[in-house]
This record gives structure tokens, sequence and C-alpha cells, in this order.
DNA sequence: GCCGTTTTCGGCCCGACTGTTTTCAGTCG
């Protein structure tokens, strides 16, 4: 675990503690500094050799404290004397659905009840019948809740492109089996998160409850959570949780707004409103009465006098005052991608296969198409792939889409000996297989030539976060080497995340945002990972016309410059 | 516990849904 995750779960726990001795604003002001530490793309260390730790929002004296003694001593002795004051079931107790600070408090001291098996046993006893606000409906929902829980452990949250693939077929599906006008997800897959919490998607609909009866009644939904006249809850396979919510037209771009977050953006959104005389709910921007926005983000922004802000930098980390001082950043976008650099040759291409892809290719306005080999294959192979490929490419008559053949070598490695200089017209780099991959030292033994980015970066586990000190060396390294970086639609699984890219635009590192296995459209979630990182095109390898060969990526900056300058 | 270009004290986002209520509390997002 990193620091930042470790000193955000303190602060979540210190938060639960604190809601359960009824306290009224400290569990939120917890939560909204562990939000701000998990989306800070650096590393708490750093920020506090800076002395910056004062700069993250919602950290102010008490916490800069706690976190400081954190980073010294690897604890943090108020939590330990919270820990204390409970056994360690009631706050299991409080993470079962449906259960509550309130309601687990009066378990403990009215009953004794201090964990889940505690509970089950205080049905079974019936020791709940005649406690107020426990009717029979609402016991057997603890019982089953308790089932529920005892049997699947707290859902993961899901990696970002496993959440895109499901929320898309959701919509697709209820896009042709119900009057639905707009739709579109929002939340954390909105604004590409690594990870994904639960799926939030956004409808307008001639007949609601239609909409809402068929998203309950979808083939891979497990089991309904609840379901009213404009939203639903199921847990959907493989155990995601998805919240359909239809809304009027007048409000879809408030709703948008509302159900993107962030939590903290929203707030900081709240209080602008507040001084502007105005109130901002999921209906939209009212003026006493008088509704002023509401059925586009856009007039939404407008109405508080900012421009519209991207969701992916939706973070309360200096996007309002950017867009208040009209500083926001134009960031990459899908429509200025010239090509992909990094698409894979299946073992056997076809000319279908190849035609497919030209036609995709060609209908997104690409220029160039890089299509990958990897090294291993030997020399022989690829001397009679190369030439089957250039013919498919032709027959696939691509008009003015070039071919470009990129080769993958190993850094450090055998392989990057090899000379492919007459038959590829860039290389890839890629590190020695092993999970804790590190850039080769000394770097590479001179390669033919250098590599124009790095891939398959392997740094952890999708939808996790990255050990911040294993993608340092690697940037460093492409700083030092003049090398780019490559984000993926599977995040720090096979590149960078959003924090990495951010770290990369910061190191001046370009980047290569490619579509990994899927079709072209999940180009998608790289590029939304790119504009997390607030990068814009510039910084991007394949936004430009010449993509990758002749013209070298920008030699690394001399100095590199204090993260979050820049911004 | 945080925060402030009306504030260093007195605020702190807001609504849907549920189960229990006869007007609401608790939970959730």
């Amino acid at each position: 675990m990193s620091t930042n995750s470790g000193v955000a779960q303190i602060f979540y726990a210190i938060a639960d503690l604190l809601d359960l001795q009824s306290e009224r604003f400290k569990p939120d002001a917890y939560r909204r500094a562990a939000r701000s530490i998990e989306s800070l793309g650096e590393d708490l260390r750093n920020v506090a050799q800076r002395g910056a730790l004062d700069e993250i929002p919602g950290v102010g004296e008490a916490l800069h404290e706690k976190i400081g003694e954190y980073l010294r001593d690897g604890r943090i002795s108020y939590y330990d004397k919270l820990q204390a004051t409970f056994p360690p079931g009631v706050l299991e107790l409080m993470r079962i659905p449906g259960i509550g600070p309130k309601t687990t408090g009066r378990f403990y001291l009215q009953l004794q009840i201090d964990s889940p098996t505690a509970l089950a046993h205080a049905i079974d006893q019936g020791r709940l019948v005649g406690l107020s606000g426990f009717g029979p409906r609402k016991i057997e929902k603890l019982r089953e809740a308790l089932r529920t829980a005892a049997a699947a452990p707290p859902a993961a949250r899901t990696p970002l492109l496993t959440a895109w693939r499901l929320a898309r077929s959701v919509i697709s599906e209820l896009s042709s089996r119900t009057p639905v006008q707009d739709i579109t997800a929002a939340g954390s897959l909105r604004r590409c998160r690594e990870s994904v919490g639960d799926l939030d998607i956004l409808a307008t609909s001639a007949r609601p409850p239609e909409t809402i009866a068929v998203f309950t009644g979808l083939a891979g939904v497990r089991s309904i959570l609840l379901q009213g006249d404009t939203k639903a809850t199921v847990i959907h396979e493989p155990g995601i949780q998805i919240d359909l919510r239809v809304v009027e037209p007048a409000s879809f771009g408030a709703a948008l707004q509302y159900f993107t977050g962030s939590k903290d953006h929203n707030i900081h959104l709240r209080s602008l409103a507040r001084d502007l005389g105005l109130k901002i709910n999921e209906y939209g921007v009212l003026r006493g009465e008088e509704r002023v926005a509401g059925v586009t983000e856009a007039e939404v922004y407008e109405s508080l006098g900012l421009a519209w802000i991207p969701p992916e930098i939706r973070e309360n980390q200096g996007e309002i005052e950017a867009a208040q001082t009209g500083h926001l950043p134009t960031l990459v976008s899908v429509d200025q991608l010239r090509g992909e650099l990094h698409r894979h040759l299946p073992d056997a291409p076809t000319a279908e296969w190849m035609a497919a892809l030209v036609t995709d290719a060609r209908r997104r306005g690409f220029q160039y198409l890089g299509l990958v080999v990897p090294a291993a294959r030997n020399g022989d192979s690829l001397g009679r792939l190369v030439p089957e490929v250039r013919r498919f490419w032709s027959d696939a008559a691509p008009g003015a889409l070039r071919l470009r053949l990129g080769l993958e070598v190993v850094l450090g490695g055998p392989t990057d000996r090899y000379d492919p200089e007459s038959l590829f017209d860039y290389l890839i780099g890629v590190p020695a297989p092993g999970p804790a991959a590190q850039p080769p030292t000394p770097p590479a033994t001179r390669p033919p030539r250098r590599p124009a980015f790095v891939g398959h970066l392997r740094l952890g586990p999708a939808g996790g976060d990255a050990p911040r000190e294993s993608t340092g060396p690697w940037i460093e390294w492409c700083a030092t080497h003049g090398v780019a970086l490559e984000l993926t639609p599977l995040g720090i699984e096979d590149g960078l995340d959003a924090a990495g890219a951010r770290r990369a635009r910061e190191a001046g590192v370009g980047l290569v945002l490619s579509g990994g296995l899927g079709d072209l459209s999940e180009l998608e979630l790289s590029v939304g990972r790119a504009r997390r990182a607030w990068v814009s095109a510039e910084g991007v390898l394949n936004s430009r016309a010449d993509g990758v060969g002749a013209a070298a990526p920008k030699g690394p900056k001399r100095k590199r410059p204090a993260p979050g300058a820049g911004n």
C-alpha cells in the first residue's frame, strides 16, 4: 500500500469511529482530507518535503500534524486511542449495507451487540423485536444483509476498463429497448478514475418507469437493492453495483454535473453558488424559485461565472480556481489523435482482420496506424510476415491512411541488438519479464535506435495504485533518454496510471495513448487518463502528424519542475 | 476539523428511498 492510501485508510477509519461517537462535523472533515489525499497524484512524503501539506484541500493544522506523525512513526496515536474505545467488530457492523452509525451505536450501547456475528445471534434470539424503529421488514432486511455480507465480502472497486465495457453494454441495451433520449455514464467512470466503486448511469426518458423496469430486469442483474419511479440500484454480474437515475430533460445538465462529482468539486461549486445567492441541486441552478440553468452542464458552470470544466479534472485540485481566472488547460481529446502506434498484429493476420481495422481507423480520421510485433518472433518469421502485412494493407485500400510498423524490443535484453532498420519504422521498448520491472541499468546496450516509447509497463494490478517508487525510475529513465511513455485502457497493469502520467508531464516526458486489445473506441480511456493528468495535445506523440519516426520526441528538460508546477 | 476578497467564529450540500412512522429518522450517494 502506498503512503497515501495508508493515511487515507486511517482517516476513513477515524471518521467511522467519530461517527459512532456522534461527532457532527469531524467525520466529514476526515473523509474530505482522505479523498483529497487519495486523488493527490503525488506521494505525501514529497509533499511534506516541499512543506506543502497545508496546500492539500481539507488538510489544516491538526491533520498536517497527524500526517507528519504517520510519516515519522508509521502510525497515528489519535487513531490508536480511538480504536481502543470500541471492539473491532463494531466497525465491521457499520459496514453492513443499511447499518449506519446510529444503528450501530444503538446496537452496541443498548444490546451489547459488537459484531456482525453477535447481530445474527441477536436476531435469531428475537432480541430486536420491540426495539423502536425495528419492525418485521427491517429485521428481515438486516438478516438478508448479514447473509449477503457473509457470503460475499465487500465488493472491491472495479477496474476502469471493466466498468466502461459494462456501462457501454447497459447503455446500449436501455437505448434499444426503452424510450430513452439522452443516456450517459456519470460518476467516477466519467471522470476516468482508475477504479470505479459503482456505476452511475443517467438518462432522460419519455416513460421513466418503463426504463427503470427494463433496467432492473436486465439479464445480468443479480439483485435489486431499490427501485423507485426515477431511480433504481441493482447488483449486476459479476458483482458491480449500478445506479440508474431518470431525470427531466430540463434537468439533464444539472443532474449530469451533480452525479459526475467529484463530491469535493461539487461542494466547492455549491459554496460558490451560495455566495452568488444561488442554489445548486440535481434539478438545476436556482435563484429563489427561478431556475436559471440546468439543461446543459455548460449552462450550470456559466451561471457560476465559470467555463465548463472537463469531468476528468473535477477533483477540487485547483480546477475551479483555474476556471475562474480563465487558466483551464486545453486537454487532449479523442478527435485530436492522428493515429495509434501500438496495435498488435495477431499471430496469423488475415485480410479480413486488416480490412476491419482500416475501416475503423479511417472512420476516426486517422492518418496512420502503427502495427506492432514483438522481436521475440525470430528474424525469418518477421521476414515473411512483414511483406504479407504490407500486401493485406494495400488490399484493404487504406487511402490516405499510412502504415507504420513497430517492433517491440526488450530493454537491456539481447533483442535490442536486433537491427530492424530495413523492416520497421520505430521501436517500442518493453521491460524485461518479471513483476517489479525496473528500467535497464546501465541503460540499454546501445540499441540500434532509441525506442520511440516504453510500453507494457506492469507496475501493479488493474484498478490499483502503483507504488510510486516503481513509477519514478521509469519516468526518470525516459526523461534522460528522450523516450515517451505509454498509457493504455488497462492503466497501471500495462502502462501509466493518471498519477504517473501527471508526473511524466511534469518531467517533460511525452506520452503515447494506445487502445490495447479491444476495438479502437477504447482509446477513449487512455485519453481520459491523460486528461486527468492535465495533458494537452502537445504532450501526446500520436496527436502529431508525424507520430513517431523522423522527428524524435523532444529531449528531456534539464531541470525537473516542482510537482504541481505547470498547471 | 476546516475554512474565509462580506467571516479567525460559526457555519458546514442536499435529495431519494425505505420502513417506520401519523410527520420522521436513518442511510446512502
